[in-house]
DNA sequence: CCACATGATGTAACCGGTTACAATTCGTAG
DNA sequence: CTACGAATTGTAACCGGTTACATCATGTGG
């Protein structure tokens, strides 16, 4: 085998050499730029096409300084939150010439932090955060890589980065407000794991704060189906009926449907039930479920154009509240 | 301002000026390599510390070649099964110092083609690709950049890349097998669109031309929960009853499930209802839904583990299949 | 026929690391 | 006291592009 290394990638020099051009000539043409002259252009084209020549993204984010990517920490993917909002923000990011690198952190910190280290050391030019308590480790990462940050799934004007998302609080509170204004007096909360996130952990502070006139008793379950189904068995145990049941899931309020109607309990007439989140089966239940559409698309989409707008102009994006509305199904009603 | 630029990051030649050793020097404390001594490399430390240098990734890549990322394309993100494979995917890439970067094709060949162009201009060393017709001009581009591709979803020793999935057209029949043996004579085939998904397809053919002594109807109808009932409705519109439905994808079964109840339809009494994918709630509907298994978090981390191999060695990764099981519930029962 | 504008192309430095190889220092055996 | 080798550290080339600036060939007005 001679110098000439085997089959190595073609570079730029190479090309230069066959087509018997300077290197600055095929970069000009590589970046269109105008001053090629028509014959040259071809000749260097053709030259690129037989080598099969193509450019290192590397080399060019050496000079040119970005690389054109952006990093996302996501608790999970395996949520259609998650999932729907990832989608729409790749898509966003897409259409604006960016790619999306994905890390899944399982919502623990320290995992949190090494998966943001890689990402700015993979020199990603922004990072989008969802929902998950940061710490100062975070925090000094990413002032030492100087790149802009942005937080999803929440929405708080005193954070210490811009935060793009629905405000939990605020919606916590709409959702008990909706079921004391059914006339519900005693309502049962029932909700996931606390210490990883701090989406419910906002809900519940909110509804145990609310000025709202209703007796509260939080169900504190694992965050899927099966969750949802063990806590109405625990009810069915304790015998601690209440009149209404708030799943700050909709995947709770879906196994606590299924479980009341195993039990043969009536819903709406014995027991209302509201979810949360407006997953696309709560519209097709038996009973649907009136549930809290939070547009997770729509976060996605904001999220993407404002961190691109901050990279590109170099001013920090504005916090930004994503509405979130009460869609009434057949699972509630009024006593 | 000086020369000294403002708020620019710091190189390894600022360290090396700053510390008073060379920029090799500064590069051995880097790469923690052996001979530097104890106390130079002390101070070469505080240096970086005090000046909040970070290497640059693109450099670091333009001269050890490799980027340590790799590309998933994938349909979309917005379904569990998805998710759930790229979530594995990512864990076990992760686990081996690779990032994952996403891109969504929507199922569109062309779409797919730009994203994959993207994706390996971007550098990534290898890519992972799920369920989508490829073309020629796909084909093409792999192999102007000599990039480990993979294909997950599907099964197919005969497919131009290694494919990493479940054989689409055994599990079919052998969910009409199992449907046969219960004694159904006649079975209605809910599906999704076929253009754009060579998985649902696969399976379609598979059904068809099974050599199985069943009647088969097929309904076309959009991929989610309300396809389901679209179907069920249809059914009823036609009085066209089948003892079984087989829904090729849980979140028909489910749409369908609830449509049946909906019109005093007894599951499994009067219809059993078949599904694929094993989604969570499968397993807790009332009365639970039989359905297919497949395991798209084995999937995800048998992708990584065999791209990565691939890349490290060089040797081409072996196709593998994935199993899947018929998990028998409630929707289904002998007549 | 010459001066100068203009277009096309080449040269070489530079981006920020890595690394082969040279150079220097130091200890100590001869 | 000298010499040789191990331990450190420095120099400079290189990875593969981009680009400022120099160079050169034409063309046109004076």
């Amino acid at each position: 085998m001679q110098k000439s290394a085997k089959n190595k990638r073609a570079t730029l020099r190479d090309v230069a050499r066959y087509a018997k051009v300077s290197v600055a000539t095929v970069s000009r043409v590589l970046n269109d730029s105008a001053l090629v002259s028509q014959a040259t252009r071809e000749r260097v084209e053709d030259t690129i096409e037989v080598l099969g020549f193509v450019p290192s993204a590397a080399a060019r984010t050496l000079n040119s300084g970005n690389s054109r990517t952006i990093g996302a920490l996501v608790p999970t993917l395996d949520h259609s939150i998650f999932a729907r909002y990832l989608d729409a923000l790749e898509n966003q990011l897409s259409k604006q010439g960016y790619a999306l690198i994905v890390s899944v952190t399982g919502g623990v910190p320290s995992v949190e932090e090494r998966k943001a280290f890689g990402l700015l050391d993979l020199g990603v030019e922004g990072l989008v955060v969802s929902g998950c308590t940061h710490s100062t480790r975070f925090d000094a990462l990413v002032d030492r890589f100087r790149v802009p940050v942005l937080i999803t799934s929440y929405f708080d004007t005193e954070a210490r980065y811009p935060t793009i998302g629905y405000d939990n609080r605020a919606i916590a509170t709409k959702a008990l407000r909706y079921l004391r204004s059914l006339g519900h007096q005693s309502v049962s909360v029932i909700h996931g794991a606390t210490d990883v996130n701090d989406r419910i952990l906002a809900r519940i502070e909110a509804i145990r704060e609310a000025a709202v006139d209703v007796t509260v008793k939080f169900w504190p379950v694992s965050m899927d189906v099966p969750g949802g189904a063990d806590a109405v068995r625990e009810m069915a145990k304790q015998k601690d009926w209440s009149s209404a049941l708030l799943c700050l899931s909709d995947v709770q309020a879906l196994g606590a449907l299924f479980e009341l109607q195993r039990q043969g309990v009536l819903v709406p007439r014995d027991i209302s039930i509201m979810g949360f989140d407006d997953l696309e089966w709560s519209a097709v239940s038996a009973p649907g479920i009136t549930s809290i559409s939070l547009p997770a698309r729509e976060m996605g989409t904001h999220a993407a154009n404002a961190l691109v707008a901050w990279i590109r102009t170099g001013e920090r994006a504005q916090p930004m509240s994503i509405g979130a509305e009460i869609v009434v199904r057949g699972s509630t009603r009024e006593v």
